[in-house]
DNA sequence: GTGGACCCTCCCACGATGGGAGAGTCCACC
DNA sequence: GGTGGACTCTCCCATCGTGGGAGGGTCCAC
């Protein structure tokens, strides 16, 4: 046996590492011990493994999983920048998200959890042309998003004269699969091209008016629901949201937001 | 058995959430299902409890934990805002330190896992007048900031010309509690109140500079401490951070700053 | 009455780490 | 050459929130 070998304590001591963590990543085989005593299982490290046990802990100081530590050591140098990278840009989207949570909480924080007024009305039948996609719940913003150019490029090119606001229309209960539309009211006989008309029934109706960016929507669709099961009522597909003020006529904070959900008695 | 009552399927799907997570929340008594059928076990919910069910949802989404969102389910409204107030800044805290780690992944991206020179010497006996304490390692920066504007205070009071730079003083191993000392080099017989005298061993050392914020020594440490165990040395405490170029003289991307590690042959 | 959708409980998995039990090993000191 | 104390070993369990799946029971509309 080498006789500069070091026990794992004295590794783990070196590398500021706990005991526990040397032996789990021996057993992934990320840094695995350089000797192990056959009789007695005793874990021996070489003082040159500190390099490795070293960045491990460094990278894990930065929150990346075992699997990608393991990647970036095995990788050659030039593609550990890619990875390095895509790592880091893993972290902007959650600061992202984390940004926006952090907003939602002040403002409940603010409010109080009602915080939104429903109000109770009755809608007339609403034709709209719109334009129609399905994809999965979480890109939903994103793909209405789309939607909105799209439809806006769409009247604009055919130059309809068209009734704002916008409407998006979007399901109750999210499956694995959403079919979200966007579209507007167009004038009887107009035919935007790549646009499909849909009607959509009148009748009772809950809704509430919400200020701020898409991203807090959440925060009134929670009253809202809330509002329509504890009156014992159910809610109808598809939800309507109405962009009153949009994207580039105000601020994030001022836009403002129309949403309605149809509802029925409950029919049980 | 009252005929409004939904089944957890229904239920799930009304609130957006799996039946698997409403279960989940009944065990907990998060969200006691209203009704439980003593012989098939079937669980059965109000439509009113809808409320809190989309509550428990969107708090989740931000990430809150299950014990905190029931601590605000049963909290009056008033200590509500509290309570969301202190998980927004549990949520800025983590944005904090996920902005640091986006920064030391960028610097490993671009200057790779190395990145620093490291440079063998050996130093002279040094004499420093410090301030010490004791804490816990996960404060250490913290600490040592505080140490440093007391020990200034200390040598401007006492009316000392002290010779610039200011060093720190850090365990190699950090166990439950570190400590931790700032100082400076005072003329001999200058007592500054508060501070003690201590001299540092000369001998062999590794050392490395280190531009940047503070929050990123431990790339520096990193390639330092590789450096040291690679040749099969063993550094001696304390290790000393020369702060050459400190807040207050330059942005925080210009620190600079000299790590150095003396080490002593491999006693094995 | 029957099929299919629904529901039940129980167990296991993830990710990384810590705690602890119970047993074995190493080494410095006497 | 003992011996005590520090060290190490392997297991198992816990965290936290969710999902998957097995194996079996229930509900209801046709």
């Amino acid at each position: 046996m080498r006789n500069d070998l070091l026990t794992i304590g004295r590794f783990a001591r070196l590398c500021r590492l706990s005991v526990k963590q040397l032996r789990h990543y021996d057993e992934l085989g990320l840094l695995a011990a350089v000797q192990v005593d056959a009789a007695s299982g005793y874990r021996y490290y070489a003082p040159d493994q500190a390099r490795d046990a070293l960045t491990i802990g460094l990278l894990r100081e930065m929150d990346l999983p075992l699997t990608v530590i393991a990647e970036i050591l095995a990788a050659p140098p030039p593609s550990r920048a890619r990875i390095l990278r895509a790592e880091r840009d893993r972290l902007a989207e959650r600061v992202r998200r984390d940004r926006t949570r952090m907003d939602m909480l002040e403002r409940l924080a603010e409010g109080g959890l009602p915080g939104y007024e429903v109000t109770w009305g009755s809608e007339l039948p609403l034709e709209l042309a719109v334009s129609r996609t399905v994809c999965a719940p979480a890109e939903i913003g994103q793909r209405a998003g789309e939607r909105v150019g799209l439809v806006l490029a769409a009247l604009q090119a055919a130059g309809i004269a068209w009734e704002p606001p916008l409407w998006g229309l979007y399901p109750v209960e999210l499956e694995d699969r959403a079919e979200i539309a966007v579209g507007a009211r167009v004038p009887e006989g107009a035919e935007p091209p790549g646009l499909v008309r849909t009607v959509l029934p009148g009748g009772p109706v809950a809704e509430t008016l919400h200020t701020g960016p898409y991203a807090q929507l959440p925060l009134a669709y929670n009253a809202l629901f809330a509002a329509v099961h504890e009156r014992g009522l159910r809610p109808r597909a598809p939800v309507r949201e109405a962009y009153l003020v949009g994207p580039g006529e105000a601020p994030e904070e001022e836009l403002l937001t129309r949403l309605v959900i149809p509802v029925e008695e409950d029919p049980a």
